[in-house]
DNA sequence: ACCAGGATGGACCGCAAGGTCCAAAGAAGT
DNA sequence: ACTTCTTTGGACCTTGCGGTCCATCCTGGT
């Protein structure tokens, strides 16, 4: 790979995959042009078309793939191991914390809505990335659950939801509570029956 | 309102305002063209312009006002009465039968995502339809549990998000899986103990 | 030192799409 | 029937933006 491109190239085509991610962030990827690109990467038309050919299309491919990796190595190393019902609380909060950092900006939700419908292989990189966290999840409440493989995968599921229904809520209106409330109650059926009660 | 406006003009807007949310579920809002929205509707650049002065981003508005109309309108009647665990259980199932029959196309993730971002109206459209949305939830759990106004208003975020969540996975996927698990688990804190364990 | 291939700059093109304008047709009141 | 306001048609303008092209500069290998 990278066949024919030395360290400076491979440099710049990095550059502009990072601006063109936080741009699309900002404004949404129907927002973001090349000209921005440009701008904001200090490079010229012909760069952007020689690193990819496929021009925008390419630029933003490029992109879910580099915000796909994002979004699940914010989440380490908790999501690595979710072997007890700490951990679980930890990588909640890890979720929590970034999210709460990104504020309005979402690479998901760009990519997933914006991207999916149009480009077929954003859609794929969305799956596989949904695929990877699921089955994340799915060590993880089969840690610390005794169900069975259908009821694991459900509730791994239903985590997995809830986390982009709170950061959709927050993108839609700001606010954080939505994520805390949906995280918590996800995740709540996985904690050990208190000692206190037993 | 609609002052100086025939009933034929009011028709018109509303047929404009229609075939433009049908285009921009199918297509997303940034790929809707003021073009498409004229072939759809028989209609001429001029009536577009004479019934959203604003152009593009007025018909988008509207658009946004008649799609959250309309999701509530699909929740109904079971929104309005959630006193019962059965009547939740109907619930659960309006939504899911209607997001399974929309399919790919959302008109939520749309004008949330899309929209939102650049058009602060749309924004708080968004807004008030989440507030409303909300408090319907509320009153549901509020009718189902005993718990406090916080436990209460958490409980309908966690929900809320669920719904949300499942929507946009449906959306990134294509599977109606992650919707079921994710409204399964949000109201099954809501289940009344059973009574063969009483 | 030379040369081949990569990296860069920036002018240029074409088109799609939003927006403007004016004139004609149709309704509604008097 | 006359007038006035609304509705409609569609030509036309402007520009933003994706994409092309070629000339120049730089880098790395021999």
């Amino acid at each position: 790979m990278n066949k024919g491109m030395t360290a400076k190239g491979r440099a710049t085509r990095q550059r502009i995959i990072v601006a063109a991610a936080m741009l699309t962030r900002d404004k949404g990827a129907a927002e973001t042009t090349l000209d921005d690109v440009r701008a904001a990467t200090a490079t010229s038309k012909s760069q952007l078309f020689h690193y990819f050919p496929e021009g925008r299309s390419d630029i933003l491919a490029a992109v879910a793939e580099y915000e796909a990796g994002q979004v699940l190595e914010a989440q380490q190393p908790h999501l690595g191991d979710l072997s007890t019902w700490e951990s679980w609380q930890g990588w909640r909060q890890a979720v929590l914390d970034h999210y709460t950092e990104l504020g309005q900006k979402c690479p998901l939700g760009s990519l997933t809505t914006e991207l999916g419908k149009s480009s077929p292989q954003a859609r794929s990189i969305a799956t596989s990335l949904y695929d990877e966290w699921e089955a994340a999840l799915v060590r993880g409440v089969e840690a610390v659950t005794s169900d069975g493989e259908e009821a694991v995968r459900r509730r791994a599921r239903s985590i997995l939801a809830a986390v982009q229904g709170g950061v959709v809520m927050l993108q839609g209106t700001g606010r954080t509570d939505y994520l805390d409330a949906a995280l918590t109650a996800a995740i709540s059926p996985l904690r050990p029956v208190t000692v206190s009660a037993e």
